[in-house]
DNA sequence: CAAGAAAAGGACTGTATTATCTACTTGACT
DNA sequence: AGTCAAGTAGATAATACAGTCCTTTTCTTG
């Protein structure tokens, strides 16, 4: 179980962009700043602005800046939009639910940890973040 | 952020190990039952013997059996059985500490995940899983 | 004591995901 | 038109996970 760096350098980024008041912020800069590569950093906005998290502009004075206020981008968000849907355990065997489904004990553990997860990450928007106030 | 497959082959066996009643259980045994590779399944109990949370007997009449009540086994036992010591992200640049580590607001938040995580973990003992009985 | 059944241990392979890089295209502003 | 930004597509590298195989050790029983 680990959070993906991909997913790291995404949070980084937002948070860095929701820091920079608003002024725009380029993958240059971000990237510098934040020690992301940089050509990996254009594929992860890519995908935030994809779904609705950022918006872009290309040309001088361009870059990205957010799409909604800092309190209305949560963790859970940002997650879904780099890795899509949670799914802590693929109990499918090859697109076909494994035959133990029913007598599956553990399937309900594991729905409760991503259940607690998932909540945790709602919980906690970019406004949290910069504000370093959790509400744990 | 997935559980692996290892992970969750360790909680299933151990379940049906608990299930077990009094008998002792062998590889070959869960390893049918609960479809797992035979050798693979071997390496996960090896761990877990290794850290106390099974005791083994080889020889004909041998096997694995629980070394402590079923109520004293916790998720987060068993995880760190098999995965180590959690660690969510790894912020470290081999073996370095990152030079952003006093400015990275990150760095807690994934810190709270993690001690969200483990402590949804230490609070589910194998006799819940057995009785179906979570306190979320 | 020999044979067989079980675990213990280590080496090795395949594969999928994650992370990274390269090169080219499109759009906006001056 | 030129330049600076993002967008797109694809190749490549690195790694971790899952799984196999083979050999050794330990115990039980006939």
């Amino acid at each position: 179980m680990q959070v993906s760096k991909t997913l790291d350098y995404a949070v980084r980024s937002l948070v860095h962009i929701a820091e920079g008041e608003d002024v725009v912020s380029t993958i240059k800069g971000i990237s510098s700043k934040q020690h992301i590569p940089q050509n990996y950093l254009a594929k992860i906005m890519r995908k935030l602005v994809q779904r609705g998290i950022l918006t872009s502009s290309p040309g001088p004075e361009g870059g990205y800046s957010l799409k909604r206020k800092t309190n209305e981008i949560t963790l859970k968000d940002i997650y879904e939009a780099i890795e899509g849907d949670m799914q802590l355990v693929d109990c499918m065997d090859k697109g076909e639910i494994c035959e133990l489904f029913d007598a599956c004990n553990q399937r309900t553990v594991w729905d409760h940890l991503q259940l607690n997860t998932l909540n945790f990450l709602a919980n906690i928007s970019l406004k949290d973040i910069t504000e370093n106030n959790y509400k744990v």
